[in-house]
Order: C-alpha cells, then structure tokens, then sequence
DNA sequence: ATATTTGTATTGTATATACAAGTGTTCTTG
DNA sequence: CAAGAACACTTGTATATACAATACAAATAT
C-alpha cells in the first residue's frame, strides 16, 4: 500500500476543498457514508475525518455532522525562529559577541516581569549576533537567578542562553509580543547603525512550572531583518 | 465519567512533563504499559499519546518508544489577528474610513506580488481603522481584479475586504511579513502621526486555488500598536 | 571476528463491535 | 393544536483483535 487508506481519504477531502468544490460550511459525508464509499471500515474514516478536524479543517459537531470549517477561523500563524539558526539555515556564517554579562539589581519593569522583588540581584545579558560579520540581532536577556544560578559563568560564544536555560530549568511555556521601535544609541551602537533607523523588538518571556526564568528583548534593524518571510531575493 | 479516560492519560502525562519530573528527551511509558497501567485497552492508551504526539508535545518513533519532545522543537507561534475583532475583543469602538478606493494600473512589485502583467488594471483600497476614535492601523490592499470583479462597488464600512474575498473566492493559503519601517509621509498622514515614528508592518498575500488573490499592507504605529501581546496594563 | 538470522518490544494500520450522547424529525397522545 | 415520546442518524468513547513495519539486541552461522 503506497499510502494508507486514512491518509488517501484525507487527501481525497483536501482537494475537494481546496478545488472550491465543497464550499465552507458545506457538509461533508458522514462516517458510514465514506466508510462505504471507499470500502473501509468506520473507524478508518473516522481517523481521517478526525485528523482533519484537529487540523482546523473541518469541524464536528455530535448529531449534527461534519462541515468544511471556515477559513476566517484558520488563524495566521507567524513562526518566531532561533537567529542562529535562521542564519545557519541561509548557509550564512553566524557569530555571537558577548557584550555585557553581569549581575545588577532589577528595576521596577524588569522585576515585574521576571516576578521578582524590586532591586534583588538578576543576570543581565546582551550578546550581538553577526551574520558575515555584519550585526544583526541584540538580545538583551534579564534571568531570574534561582532558577539558573551559574548562568554568569557560562561562555556564550560556545552555548547560546537560551539552549543553557532549556537544560538547567524545564521551559513549559514562551510568551512574545512584536512591536516597532527606534533603538536607543547604545542598541544604534552595537548594531553599528549609522543613521536613525526603525527596528523590530520581540520581547519574549519564558516559564518554567515554578515562574518566569528570563525576560529577552530581541532588536533587529528594519532594513536587515523582517520576521516571517525569508527573504531571500534581495534588491 | 466526569472525563473521558483517555483525556486523563493525557492529563497525566501532561503534568509529568510540566512539573519536570519527566525531563525532555525521556521514555514515556509504552502503549501496552500505559494501558496497563489505566486498566484501560492498547486503543485508547495509544489515543492519549497519539494526540499528545500531534500537539509535538511527544515524539514516537515505530520499533523506538515515545519520548518527551524537546522544547526547542516547539515553534514559537505568532498569531496575526483581524485588527476589527482585536478592537472589539477589547471592548473598544471600532470605526473604518475608506480613503481610497480606484483602479490602477500595477506598477512593477504590485504586478509581480500579484502574478499579473506589468500595467494591467487591479484594485486598490486604502482604508484607515479606528480605535475609539483614534487612528491604529491604515490597510492599504491590491487585488486580483479576476477573482474579485465586483471588489470596487463594496461599501467597507459594512463589511471588511478581507470577510467579502473570503466570500467571492475561497482562499486556500496565506502568508505573512512583519517589518519595522518609517511610515511615508501620506501614511504619517492617515495616522494622524505629528511625529516621526517607527511603525510596525504586517504584508499578506492570500492565495486562492488559482492564484495570489490579494497583496495587503497592514502599517500601525509602535506606540500604538503591538502583535501577539493583549497589552492590557497602559502605563 | 564478522556477518546473518532470529526474536522481542514497540509503534502503525485496519477492522468489527458495542454503547453513549447529541440533534432533528416524525409520530403519538392529551 | 401542542407537548411529549419514539425514532433515525450523527459523532464520541472504548474494547478486542489482527497483522505490518521498524529498531534493537541476542543468538547463530560463516
């Protein structure tokens, strides 16, 4: 059997959607119907039908049936990708500059978001990353101290934070917000940014099942980096 | 039963992991052993971790066992939503003016965004979303007139451009950019933008089965505007 | 010693069956 | 006529079973 049998059902269902054939919303056969229809059993049909649904696909309701699900239900998904290996993947050389590695007492904003008290000690990152040798990303990292407390002694150069952070605390959860802004001179500086010029900051925000184990502001120059596409014809 | 046995398998293992007592990378009980374990059949211990697998919480290779998945594989996903239903999930009024609303002939990126011939006739519409009043983002769209004759006689304030292509042509595919840019001055303009100020662009092209259906830019202010964070506490 | 075979544990696919639970229609009854 | 009961059809959960396919280790033959 080249493909399985579930696995041809759900590409018979797939092109009968994506040639507009089955509009949204438009019923699709029940369980018996295609397990007749294809000469399997219901429980084969049910797993094709299934997967889709958890795809976003389709959608089921018990009594009822199973439609096409709307595409506006489909949410766009923005994947948010390590830079190394971003860089890696475009056959680029990737290198990393440890600038400040240090430990300093959190102030108001930082100490909320990591949840800790106002101006206890915290780790404080900032590595720039180079693709050709060209600066491409800052990443400003504050690290709650209990959850990694050798982090200082850690050589960035060798073991990126964020693969150090995944070995000494169990992530469970990452949280990102995207926003525009100017860089501040220091950030124009590291990024050897000549002219004022709008960059792409993700703050990213990572859990472990007792609390937040560091706070990460990701700036990248506008003109050099965009999130999503890549860019691979340049102009 | 409050809740299906299978889920409770899923619960379980779910816990394991997030409490860091099965660490990333290790054995996971195998079907049979599960199924012992809950008393329950092969079929439905296999159901729990099948789907947890789906969720690339855990990884299975056939002859192998399952594993917890590693962390890193996880892709950190960024959801772009509709900017209406952002407004009115917040409890905010929403209000939209169309600026623009013509036919024009496709200068050199347009046609090539769009797969149609340099200087052939599409669609553009400008229209400017407002929060309370205030302007948050301008989307400025191009469209395929073949897919969507009648795209110029809509009335926008009653219906998004998005929800009638959705309707007109059945989409099959979109992709999105996120870059950080200096608005033009016309855009500065929509936005009621005094100031310079970085401003954060989305660009989405959605395909239907035929073709590029649309070619959108989605241009918000930093100040005003961030992805992926509600953010709930102004300061 | 090295290759081959065999065996075992595991996941993957597929079927037949049973009953539960939700939805809508039709029939019955008051 | 209207309320309720019965029914048909749907998806949801659960089990028992069979065999295929893969990975790895151990035994065997060369």
């Amino acid at each position: 059997m080249a493909q399985p049998k579930f696995a041809q059902i759900k590409q018979h269902i797939i092109s009968k959607i994506k040639s507009g054939e089955w509009a949204e919303h438009s019923r699709v056969a029940s369980e018996n119907e295609l397990a007749e229809q294809f000469s399997v059993s219901r429980m084969t049909a049910r797993r094709a039908l299934s997967e889709l649904t958890d795809a976003g696909i389709l959608s089921r309701t018990q009594g009822l049936g199973t439609f096409v699900a709307s595409f506006k239900s489909q949410s766009n998904l923005l994947e948010i990708r390590n830079i190394a290996d971003e860089i890696k993947e475009r056959g680029s050389d990737h290198r990393c500059i440890p600038e400040v590695l240090e430990s300093m007492p959190a102030i108001a904003p930082i100490a909320i978001a990591l949840g800790v008290e106002q101006n206890s000690q915290v780790y404080r990152s900032v590595l720039v990353h180079l693709e050709n040798g060209t600066p491409i990303q800052v990443e400003e990292r504050f690290v709650n101290p209990t959850f990694a407390p050798g982090y200082l002694q850690q050589n960035f150069e060798q073991i990126t934070p964020h693969e150090y952070l995944c070995e000494v605390a169990p992530l469970t959860e990452a949280r990102h917000t995207v926003e525009a802004i100017m860089p501040s001179a220091q950030v124009s500086q590291w990024l050897s940014l000549f002219n004022e010029e709008p960059c792409l900051q993700v703050i990213r925000r990572t859990w472990s099942s007792n609390g937040v184990v560091s706070f990460t502001r990701l700036i990248s120059p506008g003109s050099k980096y965009r999130l999503g596409g890549h860019l691979t014809f340049k102009r």
